[in-house]
DNA sequence: CCCTGATTCGC
DNA sequence: GCGAATCAGG
């Protein structure tokens, strides 16, 4: 996808309106967040209201990893020579009070049926439905030690064979805890 | 771990 | 100009 006039200008209304890049990035779609926030620099409208979070931090400086370019070659950065020009800062410290933070959209909760992009990795990737289907979800709930809810689990896992063994560590438990 | 924006730099 | 990789932080 290109940055068009009408995908920039929607880009600039919902970064207007205080949502995040991500968000930005998946209502747009075909994009990354990291293209957002390029975008957004490249527009120079960074830097909203900022709510609480002055974010102040020194210049990074050259970035020290290597490189592994798409034919497999590997790129060393350049030693960066050191020009620490750091510069006075003076902190506007404006906190207008006419100008408030908007609230950030909610977040999806855990429990309810995932698409593909909004299962995490900690949901249950329990597939529901016919994948060609375009309601097709994965069941979402919370996932425990893997990537299947506990009741999911417990079908995608068959144990090999029966237990029989139940009952007596049932009465071990019962001896040892109580 | 989830998320946020900021920055660098090869393309 | 673009955006992945990375950083720094909540």
């Amino acid at each position: 996808m290109s940055w068009t006039e009408e995908r920039v200008s929607v880009l600039k209304k919902l970064w207007a309106e205080g949502h995040s890049a991500s968000q930005i990035a998946k209502q747009l779609g075909g994009v990354t967040r990291n293209a957002v926030i390029g975008k957004v620099h490249r527009l120079g409208l960074s830097g909203r209201a900022t709510p609480s979070r002055p974010v102040k931090r020194p210049p990074r400086l050259a970035r020290p990893k290597p490189r592994v370019m798409p034919d497999g070659s590997v790129k060393q950065a350049a030693p960066a020579p050191t020009t620490e020009t750091m510069e006075p800062r003076t902190a506007p410290e404006r906190a207008p009070a006419d100008i408030m933070a908007p609230l950030p959209p909610l977040q999806q909760a855990d429990g309810e049926p995932a698409s593909i992009l909004t299962l995490r990795d900690s949901m249950c990737k329990w597939p529901i439905g016919d994948p060609a289907d375009p309601k097709f979800a994965f069941c979402g709930r919370k996932a425990d030690c893997g990537p299947y809810c506990a009741e999911h689990a417990k079908v995608a896992f068959q144990p090999a064979r029966k237990r029989d063994t139940r009952k007596g560590e049932y009465d071990y438990v019962r001896r040892i805890a109580g």
